[in-house]
DNA sequence: TTCGATTATGCAACCGATAGCAATTTTAGT
DNA sequence: ACTAAAATTGCTATCGGTTGCATAATCGAA
């Protein structure tokens, strides 16, 4: 069975109410232009017909479409749905469509599909971007952009801090007695895990702690796993780990070698992306995703309302919230 | 600083090549009809402007704009979040942009998304989708239209059947031993819960077990937690959840409860959404929410290019993965 | 009534591409 | 060299709306 009977135009409704196709398109855009009753008309015509106005031949001549673009490394990650989540809701009070794109990291593919946006968008928002300032600039200078987690000066960005929740987990450590601690980290050349490195080394020393440094690259869960057996090696009676995946995949990794957590080691995470859905809630970072998200919406969407672009820079704290993996020790 | 300095056209490129308007038009879209050093010429000043064609422009002449739309209850529930991803990839590959909605199980809001989407999109998916039948309608009589997760005869569709997964679970603990077993199910209503316990109480029967049927609404881990109590009252000794969370929760609750998994109970999930990252690895019901993905946009392309709908019923099986959980009895 | 001031509405150009058809240039065959 | 066929390229209408400007209708007040 085929389909494609045309779809219902500005003209046919027209038509239908006795009006001319100006007339149509402002009942729909400025109706206080016209009179009550004929913008009545019009509109019940319209429903008749089941008349929608079609975005493309708006955009066309008002250079606006109500579109924005959203680019996320992964979506499936869920420190990124999170974001993805609240970076569509915020957009949708104020009635603007999102795209969505998952670059995996690669720069060819994030251009590519940025490319395929951007006509098509009032605005983006790129989060994590592993392109270069070179190529974010040719978008940036092109259309209102936000960055979320990426450092350009001259372009308006929102940076999670996660050093503030990392310092606190290392004073949480610290207050528990623990002396010796240590850093799972993942990739080395990762702009977060630098962040969240330093800013447990420079704690740790300002609190005469030692810290000792793992390094997994990719932050998954069997990342973590492996590395228990290097951290049993050690002296080390509490671990911070890159991300949550790579702190559960520890703990996984340390029952099965018999140790318990957090009797004989602690055991902290970060981004707070799923650690209440362990048997042993887990101690995390919370970082503000969903907050980032809205965040760097209000930021574009304001852009867009003034048109013009200023260079913002936002940095959210984040702050560490105990659970059940961590204790003093022993 | 403002912006806005006005985006290039075709015409800019063509007077930059010296060449008319369709030449330009034709580099881009139909290059085999121009002459190879012309297409050259046009595509060097074209990029050395940075021109982008106008997406809305094309559309509007083609009625093609390469977009469709994803609507599913809630981007940041991983059963979706796998779904969201494997759509957004697959749609890639044939180079159209996704837009995502979130509906969060409300009609009204799902609705109002679609109606918003409709005009900028040659065709939609909707996962689980809360319409009402007349709602969908609505849509799937003027535009290409797959549902997932939801059965309507005259819409293609692709369904999950978590029956059969389901009911290997039940013969897994079966072969077990186990005797009597325990169904912690979902909303009473949900489609899914029905399909599920349905599978459990037919092949458990079939197989001469007992099963204690529960139910926790809102299925989140606190739910199955709850749970956990209500369960060690009975002679259960293996259980089936609603999905892996619920399964999580329920370890947990057991756990508190100085049970352990699956020495006292085993426990099998449903989803393989998240189970791989627990301690201990969950025994669950692997749904293949990835292809499903896959599939819909698939048939989706396949309607947009033979311009036809067809009344597609796709029944994806689900199968049982053992992990962990389960165990003999004792 | 009559006229200027306010609304309401229509006209027609335009947004940036595409595509059918016509015009022109090449190519090839004789 | 000459011509028909084939390959290129240009012209122009069109897609479905929006909007500035002109015209027509309505209203109050003189």
């Amino acid at each position: 069975m085929s389909a494609e009977k045309k779809e219902n135009t500005l003209a046919r409704v027209a038509e239908g109410a006795g009006v001319s196709r100006s007339s149509v398109s402002r009942a729909f855009t400025r109706p206080y232009l016209l009179r009550r009753d004929t913008v009545e008309r019009i509109k019940a015509v319209a429903d008749q017909l089941g008349y929608v106005p079609n975005r493309s031949a708006r955009a066309l001549s008002t250079g606006r479409n109500g579109n924005i673009a959203l680019m996320v490394p992964d979506v499936a990650n869920p420190y990124y749905t999170t974001m993805t989540s609240s970076v569509q809701q915020q957009a949708d009070l104020s009635n603007y469509c999102v795209f969505l794109g998952s670059s995996f990291a690669k720069p060819e593919k994030e251009d590519e599909l940025l490319h395929r946006f951007f006509g098509q968008v009032e605005g983006m928002i790129l989060v994590g971007s592993c392109l270069q300032e070179k190529g974010i600039h040719k978008y940036a200078t092109r259309c209102p952009l936000v960055l979320v987690n990426r450092e350009l000066k001259g372009t308006p960005r929102v940076l999670i801090d996660s050093g503030t929740g990392m310092r606190e987990a290392v004073q949480h450590l610290a207050a528990f007695g623990h002396r010796e601690i240590a850093y799972i980290g993942g990739f080395l050349k990762s702009w977060s895990n630098k962040q969240r490195k330093t800013a447990v080394s420079e704690s740790a020393e300002a609190l005469g702690m030692r810290v000792n440094h793992f390094s997994v690259g990719q932050p998954s869960f069997d990342a973590g796993k492996k590395a228990a057996s290097n951290l049993i090696s050690t002296n080390t009676t509490a671990a911070i780990a890159f991300n949550d995946l790579v702190a559960l995949g520890l703990i996984a990794g340390l029952s099965e070698r018999g140790k318990s957590v957090p009797e004989d080691m602690s055991v902290i995470g970060c981004d707070d992306a799923l650690g209440m859905f362990n048997h042993l809630p887990l101690t995390t970072v919370h970082c503000g995703c969903a907050e980032a998200g809205r965040l760097a919406v209000t930021i574009l969407l304001e852009m867009l309302e003034r048109n013009t672009v200023f260079d913002a820079r936002s940095v959210l704290e984040t702050h560490l919230v105990v659970r059940s993996t961590t204790s003093g020790c022993n």
